[in-house]
DNA sequence: ACATAGAATTGAAACGTTTCGAATTGCTGT
DNA sequence: ACAGCAATTCGAAACGTTTCAATTCTATGT
């Protein structure tokens, strides 16, 4: 691998000269710059991005950390946040909390980007408010954390959940079971408690029967649905906490020969983009995506900018009606 | 931000025994070793990654560059590179080829990841094989290419093709179209080439006029079906050369109350996930996604190993009849 | 011809690590 | 008491850039 140490030997000039011609500096003369080229296109000569980044403060970078990488659920997320670092002249990378707090952690500790956006609840949140910097804001999408550097773009979880559960007994259910994500999710805890006040403001009980975890996964909403009906106790609802889960638990209802909604109603959260396809179109809680992932990447922006204004924000959810409540 | 001077410094010790401490080398006494780590921690020193890869050759990171980051249909992919690179103890990140050859490109060239997975018909090939190093192999996903360092994992395109048209000729249909992606992609080519055949074969003609540009996105099915409707020519059949254009197209002709697939039958390439899920559900030729990201990352290592027996590799598709094309 | 402004070029430091060979220390055995 | 050795610790080079201050060169005005 040439260096440029490499062109400077071959075109007979300065290692300076030729980051200089190569950097586009205006006090490079005509042939010189010509002689460097030259060089640098025989020898193939190719910057090496660490060095640079290690001299240069800034790496044009922003980093995404997913849980997982692989899911379905972050494209519109990744739209927005693309939207504006490519606007920003900044790259984006991404890269997956899979398998522990080993690699990401690694990434966000050691500051390969000027940025990060998190997205990924097995993320430690302590780790997270030790690694934001002045120069290193970090916007965390999965919960509510605020410090000096890091600031949180969530979404009403809680008026979210409220409002579908209303809209839930509003059509006559009773007996609503909540499908759960993990304990450790703020996403699930508020969710759940939205849900929860909307019962009890209509007077209705919660009982721990009808809180079962799936831990947010369509493997989870399938076998908790298998194993209610296992014991015969159904509901006449469930509330999902996220909609792969209700996609798990509609599949385990078809194959019981249980009618959705007619026999029991589902509701997701999230509205991916699977929702409107499944059978029926799954009633659920939209959660703008691509304003989280635009508001974030600007804020983040604003923050490297050195703006102090910048707050945590809180999106709104919508409540998108489809067929798989029994209303219309 | 505190470095390892910093460190050395309030330890009373030399960076070279910070390193050494840190890095868990055996010959440090227990003393020093208590020193080094309590100023560690009070300075709550982060080792900086960057400069780290600066002098270690390895980053212990594959790079995985994709067209869109937000496309729905890579999660299998990625989830079999991710199994290969875990295993392994490498990151990976990934980064999107959205904008032009703008970032990743630049990625490629600086090589700040020990080597890449490329899935992005918008970088070019002759980059690639530049780009391609003893030390920095390339896996290329979505064309073939094989040069010293260069090799590919593809599907066979053709085949998979041949045999989705020779499905919809056998059930009947004659007129059949084909919704096309953009010229410069390999894979339209062949699957373009393959259906092509099974049509000869039957002394079937592709006329121009059934050749339509779709772009591989949901929005030019859409479109192009659109504007045959107009037209009012209709075949009886569409053949897409992705789902997404099959998406696409399956809704305008629902819009239009032109029913699937009684009036006209379609057939996808690649079985993303919605695939199954569309109305009717979508045959479709099956791409093996996760075999292809394991296979690619599992050929990656080996070139890293210095194997030199690393050829590329074709895997096969699988068409999977659903009720899309009127056939049961 | 000559001082000098300005342009072009260069040398060297700096970025934060790792690593290797050398230097220092403390023991062991005689 | 000291040679010899292993265990520690250290100094300095190296990784490939960028950048700033210093130097050299060229051309200008007098």
């Amino acid at each position: 691998m040439a260096t440029i140490k490499d062109v400077a030997k071959l075109a007979g000039v300065s290692i300076s000269t030729v980051s200089l011609t190569l950097n586009q500096h205006p006090n490079v003369s005509p042939e010189t710059r010509k002689k460097v080229w030259k060089a640098a296109r025989e020898l193939q000569y190719q910057p090496n991005g660490i060095a640079k980044d290690l001299k240069s403060v800034r790496t044009k970078t922003v980093g995404l950390v997913l849980s997982d990488l692989s899911g379905p659920f972050y494209s519109e997320l990744i739209r927005g946040i693309q939207e504006v670092t490519t606007a920003n002249g900044y790259d984006l990378v991404a890269m997956s909390a899979i398998g522990g707090s080993g690699s990401p952690a690694r990434y966000i500790r050691e500051k390969r980007t000027d940025g990060m956006i998190i997205l990924a609840h097995d993320i430690d949140s302590h780790l997270i408010s030790q690694a934001g910097r002045e120069k290193f804001p970090i916007m965390v999408l999965d919960r509510k954390l605020e410090s000096d550097h890091v600031f949180s773009v969530t979404v009403d979880n809680r008026k979210g959940a409220y409002e579908a559960g209303e809209h839930l007994i509003r059509s006559g259910y009773r007996k609503i079971a909540y499908l759960a994500g993990p304990n450790d999710s703020t996403d699930n805890a508020e969710r759940f408690a939205g849900f929860k006040e909307a019962m009890e403001s209509h007077g209705l009980e919660v009982t721990p029967k009808w809180y079962i975890q799936g831990g947010f996964t369509k493997q989870g909403g399938y076998r908790a649905v298998k194993l209610l009906a296992a014991q015969h106790i159904l509901p006449e609802a469930f509330f999902a906490g996220n909609d792969e889960m209700a996609m798990g638990a509609m599949e385990a209802l078809t194959e019981l020969g249980i009618r959705v909604p007619a026999d029991v109603a589902v509701v997701g959260f999230d509205d991916i983009e699977l929702a409107a396809y499944m059978r029926p179109p799954l009633t659920t809680v939209r959660q703008p995506m691509f304003d989280m992932g635009y508001t974030a990447a600007t804020l983040l922006f604003r923050l490297l900018d050195g703006d102090r204004s910048v707050r945590s924000v809180v999106l709104d959810t919508e409540l998108i009606v489809r067929e798989s409540c029994g209303s219309k």
